[in-house]
DNA sequence: AAAAATCCGGCAGAAACCTGCAAGAATTAT
DNA sequence: ATAATTCTTGCAGGTTTCTGCCGGATTTTT
C-alpha cells in the first residue's frame, strides 16, 4: 500500500469516527505503530488532524469554538490574568457562567493540573480544550437567559462539594449590598457555590462596582478575595480595602 | 510499443484502479522501472496524475476523499432532516453527543416544544438556541475524548428518566452484533440512554452501516428505528428490514 | 509511587529514486 | 541513401525515502 494512500484512509478513518487510536489503525492496515505514528505527525503538520497521546481526533470536532466579541474584552483580559494566577496545581475549583469567566478559562495555562466544577457549558467548552483539567458538570434544568443549569437537583449538586476556590462572575457589587444580581435563578446557584468554596473570589469590571441588582447573591462578608482591571491600590477599591477584603 | 501509448495505458490503468505501483508497470508493461518512472514523471507534469513514491495515484482520488468530507456534511443534513420528522411535540428525547447528532439538533424547528435530556455540552448548546426547547443537561466527569458527560453519575441520572425516544449517533452498526463502539465509558452511556428510552433511534450514515467497533453498545434487538441518509428501498438496507427495523 | 502505555530519536536494511552515460531507434538534413 | 542529430531506453552507481525495531524518556494510569 501506498503512503499516501494509507494516509487518505487514515483521514477517511478519523473523520469518520472523529478519533483513532494508533493500535487500532495498526491492525487495520498492517504496518507498525511506528509508522501510523509517523504518518499522524505527518497529518497533523498538514493540519489535516489534531493528534493526541494515543491516536489522533478529527479537528472538525475540535474547532467548533467561536470568538465572539465581548463587551469590553480589554479589561476582562487583564482580570482574567489575575485570576489565574490565584489558581494552584491541585485545586478543586468552582466556576460561574459569565463572559469574564470565560475568558479567564480560556488563558489557563496548559500545564495547569486542576479539577474544574461548572455549572456553565460554554465554560465547560472552553475547560475541554486543557488536556490536563479535569471539568465536572453540574447537570439539571438549563436556563435559556443565563445559559447556565439551574433549579434544585443543581443546587443539591453543588452542595456535595468542597472547593477550594469559586471564582464568580458578578453582575453587580456593592460595599454595602454585596454581590447582587437580578435573575432568582442564579442567584441561588451562586449562593450554593458561595456556601461550598472554601474561597470566594468575585470578577468584577470597574464599571459594575458599587451599582446593586434586585436580588441579593451575598451581602459583603460572602466572599474574600475581588478582582477588577484596576490596579489594588486604586482609590475606587479603597472602600474594599477597608472591608479586609483581597485585592489582586 | 510506443512511448505514447504506453502512457495512454498508464493513464487507463490509474483511472482503473486509482493507483498504480511502478513494479506493476513495470512487469505488465515490460519496460525497465526506470522507464516507468519516467513516464509518470512527463505524465505528472502533464498533470494527468499525481506521482507519489512508489507509483502514481489519480487525480480524483485525494478529490474523492475530500469529495466525501463535504458530501458526507450534505449526507449528515438529509439524516437530520428525517430525524426531526420523528420528534413530536410534548415528547421527552434523549440525545448522545456525535456530528451527525449535533447537525440535527442544529435543524430542529423552532416552533418545536419538547424536552431534550443531553449528556453533550455541544449538544446542549445546540439545543440552547431553540426558544421553546427545555434542555436537561446530565451532569458529571467529562471525558475529552468523547466530549460528553461519562461516569457512575451520569448513569445514574439517565436511569431517573424515562423518554418517549433517543437519538443515538452510532460509531459502528451491524446485523448481526448490534450498536459498537470503542470508547467504554461511552457504551455504558449509551446503554443507560437505551434503556431509559422507549423508542431508540439509531443515527448512521451509510458507510458505517456493516462494521462493528471493540464493545457492543446493544445488540441488533436494542434498538427498532434506523436512519441513514439512503432512501429507506435502498437494498444495503434491505437486512434491517427483516429484522423488522423502522427505516426512515 | 509504581507500572504500563506511548513517544521519540537513531539505526539499518530494503526499496525507490535520481543522474549520467551509452547504445540503439527514430527523425531530420544533406 | 547516408550522415548527423535527436529521442528513447536500460543500466550502473550513489542518494534519498520508507519502514520496522530498539532503548531510553515521557506521559498516563492504577
Amino acid at each position: 500500500m501506498l503512503k499516501k494512500e494509507r494516509q487518505e484512509l487514515i483521514i477517511h478513518e478519523v473523520n469518520l469516527h472523529n478519533k483513532v487510536l494508533v493500535a487500532d489503525l495498526s491492525a487495520k492496515i498492517s504496518v507498525s505503530e511506528d509508522t501510523v505514528r509517523r504518518d499522524l505527525i505527518e497529518l497533523s503538520d498538514e493540519g489535516r488532524l489534531v493528534k493526541v497521546h494515543g491516536g489522533a481526533i478529527s479537528n472538525s470536532f475540535r474547532n467548533s469554538y467561536k470568538h465572539t466579541d465581548v463587551y469590553s474584552l480589554d479589561q476582562k483580559k487583564v482580570i482574567a490574568q489575575k485570576a489565574v494566577s490565584v489558581i494552584r496545581d491541585g485545586m478543586l475549583v468552582f466556576t460561574t457562567g459569565g463572559t469574564t469567566l470565560l475568558e479567564m478559562l480560556r488563558i489557563l495555562p496548559r500545564s495547569l493540573r486542576a479539577t474544574f466544577v461548572t455549572v456553565s457549558i460554554q465554560g465547560a467548552f472552553e475547560l475541554m480544550q486543557h488536556p490536563h483539567i479535569e471539568v465536572i458538570l453540574i447537570g439539571g434544568k438549563l436556563s435559556h437567559s443565563s445559559q447556565i443549569v439551574v433549579g434544585g437537583e443543581a443546587i443539591h449538586r453543588i452542595r456535595k462539594f468542597n472547593a477550594d476556590l469559586a471564582f464568580l462572575g458578578v453582575n453587580a457589587i456593592d460595599t454595602e449590598r454585596g454581590i447582587t444580581d437580578n435573575d432568582y435563578e442564579v442567584t441561588l446557584i451562586k449562593q450554593a457555590i458561595i456556601e461550598s468554596s472554601a474561597q470566594v473570589v468575585a470578577l468584577s469590571i470597574a464599571e459594575k462596582l458599587n451599582t446593586v441588582q434586585k436580588i441579593q447573591v451575598c451581602p459583603p462578608e460572602g466572599y474574600q478575595t475581588l478582582i477588577t482591571e484596576l490596579p489594588p491600590g486604586h482609590p475606587l477599591l479603597q472602600p474594599y480595602h477597608n472591608k479586609n477584603k483581597t485585592i489582586v
